[in-house]
DNA sequence: GACTTTGGTGACGAATTGTTACTAATTCGC
DNA sequence: GCGAATTAGTAACAATTCGTCACCAAAGTC
């Protein structure tokens, strides 16, 4: 093996059934919650991800874009590559690989089309096995990512109030944070700017509401972390 | 658009061609180094990641083994995946989709063919235009996930040093790290144990080998970070 | 045996983080 | 009107983590 010439291929030789998976997901009624579309006659599941080959030519973010307006109405703000998926398990359209992509739609978006419908993550309807996969590794990149992706901006309306975000990154981390040391570390990290606007939502003190601008900050070299995930 | 109805596209329909960029990584020395293959006769760039499409029902990590161990000789120990690529660069098969795997070699591995040649990973010759792509999002994954997967144990033999361990997290994060820091984040994260070897380099103290053992910890649940990055 | 080099650790002050407790501004019930 | 309830926002203290310095240990070199 070692000697033989490195004949590699030539890609006209072979070429893939490839699907671009969506996972849509917003928060709906103080839940994660994944957009699935209804499934035609013949499929096994009722229900699936919205997906489609991409197009000759086009980024994959934007066959994402164009899978997930044609079942949404309108088009998310946010995308970000959960990871491919190659294996045996079977994809309802039989491709052979899965480009999972994770859509972002704030909170006070309210797409939907009468073939699609929004299912809270952690109370899922049976699914194609791959999409299976896919939602799943969703789920977890998302929650691995919430501190180094904007992700959490990208599931509120453009202005917020602090509890709303706080509330936010509780849904994706699945634990409560607490107020103080949140505020505290949002204040340090320049991520958000007062409006001068407030909002009260009927009960207790108006809240002020705030905007995602990031601004430079100097550089916070921390130590090495070891935080490996094991589960 | 909205009403349309949900005609996603047959996957016989279109299909794609596909490749898996390989990027073999190494701690070469004192940098970490890519494993690049000369490239044949028409092709404008001397040098390219090694890299095919999958084989029908082939997982994408067991295709970056097959092409990882065709130009290395030996069979890297982990994957991890960098993304997937779809835009207008140009690519050495002409591929529409590109994903890019990382390969991690050991420093201790002395693979290589006649064909392949080690590179520093700040200093390569001019590559395919999407192979630059593909190596600069490894860069850049690989130190952001340093501290979430256990990369750095990867790069070395089963038995190493903590200065070993120290240098090629220096390495992968670009910058000097302090001894005592280093150890005391290492011993609390309990991933790995001594053995009752001790090695001499010929100059100094002989040091301790530990070996790579993660063992479950009480879980670490520190507040959120906001440490997005942004360059 | 003194000097150099690399390994390894204790300890202290600084910075960060978890928590409690308080003040502020609003609605609700009476 | 006015106290209770509810949500927002913050100061301040305690606990923990982190960066750094200082030192000791064990080898080779001269």
């Amino acid at each position: 093996m070692r000697d033989r010439p490195l004949a590699l291929t030539k890609p006209a030789a072979r070429r893939t059934a490839l699907a671009v998976d969506v996972v849509v997901l917003s928060p709906r009624s103080d839940t994660l919650a994944v957009l699935l579309s209804r499934a035609g006659g013949a499929a096994r599941e009722r229900w699936s991800l919205p997906w489609d080959t991409p197009r000759p030519g086009e980024g994959l973010e934007d066959a994402a874009a164009r899978v997930a307006t044609t079942v949404l109405g309108v088009t998310p703000v946010f995308f970000e590559q959960i990871g491919a998926l190659a294996d045996a398990r079977r994809h309802p359209g039989d491709a052979d690989v899965s480009i999972g992509i994770a859509a972002l739609v704030p909170s006070d978006v309210h797409g939907g089309t009468r073939d699609a419908e929004w299912f809270p993550l952690d109370d899922l309807p049976a699914l194609p096995p791959r999409h299976r996969t896919v939602v799943d590794r969703a789920a977890s990149v998302v929650r691995q990512r919430v501190d180094q992706s904007p992700l959490a901006f990208r599931l509120l309306p453009s202005t917020f109030t602090l509890s709303h975000l706080q509330s936010v990154y509780e849904l994706l981390l699945g634990r409560r944070l607490h107020k103080a040391s949140f505020r505290r570390a949002l204040q340090a990290s320049y991520l958000v700017e007062p409006t001068d606007e407030w909002r009260g939502e009927g009960r207790g003190r108006p809240a002020q509401l705030f905007r995602y601008a990031p601004r430079k900050r100097r550089g916070v070299r921390r130590g090495v972390r070891f935080d490996l995930f094991m589960d």
